[in-house]
DNA sequence: CACTCGTGGGG
DNA sequence: TCCCCAAGAGT
């Protein structure tokens, strides 16, 4: 036992132990799962993250076979879980990972930063969890948690906190216990100093060393800036079905909103059923008379629910119809044609637009 | 540094 | 219903 560890080392690691949370990824911290669940953490809450956690550990276990996972595998197993970018770094890390470190991870944080999708919290945790290197992991929860303790005034957000931050738990951070250090603010910040004039002092280890709490300001901290209003956008949702009972899907781009994954063929502004004619001949790069492209028909429309989705910067308001058509024509806009069976099983379609996915599988009566 | 980039749960 | 946001990274 250090005798020269800081008091609030012994009480926080003593309390990690008795109280620390159980999670599917600190049974077998290797490095990549240590990875892949820091990765799937990034804003986004642990209840969310188990089931993709397990899903995505059992279809590709180890780097190597994320590496070699074809894109359409890693963006299904990622579906619905939000910010798509981290699955496209993380199979690019991977493949990074098996060129230059001989398919293992690399046990720095230097090295680390230098892989796609890993940041100054992420390559901590990493270097902390897996390979017992002395850094503080800053992430939300440890600023909350030193805010509170150092009554800090300064936007949270800034640089210069985050590195005050970072000077202050290194202090703290024990030599033997590194990775521990850092779960255990991050559960104490997640279950116990919690955000939304929640916290419950009475439970807190640290709670005789706080500044916030020794004159009952912990809501005052830490000092957030205030937001920005969201824009709205209207849209209209179109899905295409043709003679044989095939939905049509295009890519998005591959940057920006949504990347790379499918949706159906949309207008912006919402359309009347009138509109939706030369909706679709747009879309379908038809002349710009009254006619459908040659070969092309509408045979029947029909409203579908109206949808709003709310992204944190961006609100869709949507109405959609669905469009029977025969003789698809091939457009300047490149459409896929799939079936309700392909569309659940292989292309990942954002939760954004699941009010329209819903009413398919209800229509086809796709089960799974 | 400011902005972009998703989603689901809780008050 | 609305607003809060949760283990951030890239540009």
């Amino acid at each position: 036992m250090s005798l020269n560890r800081d008091i609030k080392t012994e009480m926080l690691l003593a309390w990690y132990d008795r109280n620390g949370r159980t999670l599917p990824w600190r049974s077998d911290p290797t490095p990549y799962h240590v990875w892949l669940s820091e990765i799937m953490l990034q804003q986004t809450r642990v209840e969310a993250v188990k089931e993709y956690y397990r899903r995505f550990t059992e279809a590709l276990p180890d780097v190597r076979a994320l590496a070699q996972a074809p894109e359409e595998q890693y963006m299904k197993l990622w579906e619905g879980l939000g910010y798509y970018s981290r699955v496209r770094n993380l199979h690019k890390a991977a493949v990074q990972i098996m060129e230059d470190h001989g398919g293992q991870m690399p046990p720095t944080k230097k090295e680390l930063l230098a892989l796609s999708g890993i940041g100054d919290y992420t390559s901590s945790a990493i270097a902390s969890i897996a390979f017992g290197e002395r850094t503080p992991a800053i992430d939300g929860n440890l600023l909350r948690v030193y805010a509170r303790m150092m009554k800090e005034e300064e936007n949270i957000k800034t640089g210069t906190a985050k590195k005050k931050a970072e000077a202050w738990f290194l202090k703290f951070m024990p030599e033997d216990r590194p990775g521990d250090f850092n779960q255990a603010v991050m559960d104490l910040g997640a279950t116990v100093c919690l955000p939304n004039g929640a916290p419950e002092c009475g439970r807190c280890p640290w709670k005789e060393f706080c500044r916030a709490h020794a004159d009952g300001t912990e809501l005052r901290y830490p000092v957030i800036p205030p937001k920005k209003e969201r824009r709205k956008e209207e849209k209209t949702i179109l899905v295409l079905i043709d003679e044989t009972g095939r939905i049509a899907l295009r890519k998005r781009p591959e940057k920006g909103l949504l990347a790379g994954l499918w949706e159906y063929p949309a207008a912006e502004g919402k359309k009347s059923s009138k509109e939706v004619l030369s909706a679709v001949r747009e879309l379908l790069g038809g002349a710009a008379g009254n006619s459908l492209p040659s070969g092309f028909d509408v045979l029947d429309l029909e409203f579908l629910p109206k949808a709003k989705h709310i992204f944190s910067h961006i609100e869709w308001h949507m109405t959609g119809f669905a469009v029977w058509v025969r003789k698809p024509a091939a457009g300047e806009v490149p459409l896929q044609w799939v079936t309700p069976q392909e569309l659940s099983e292989t292309y990942a379609v954002p939760t954004a637009l699941v009010k329209y996915t819903e009413w398919i599988r209800d229509r086809f009566k796709i089960t799974e």
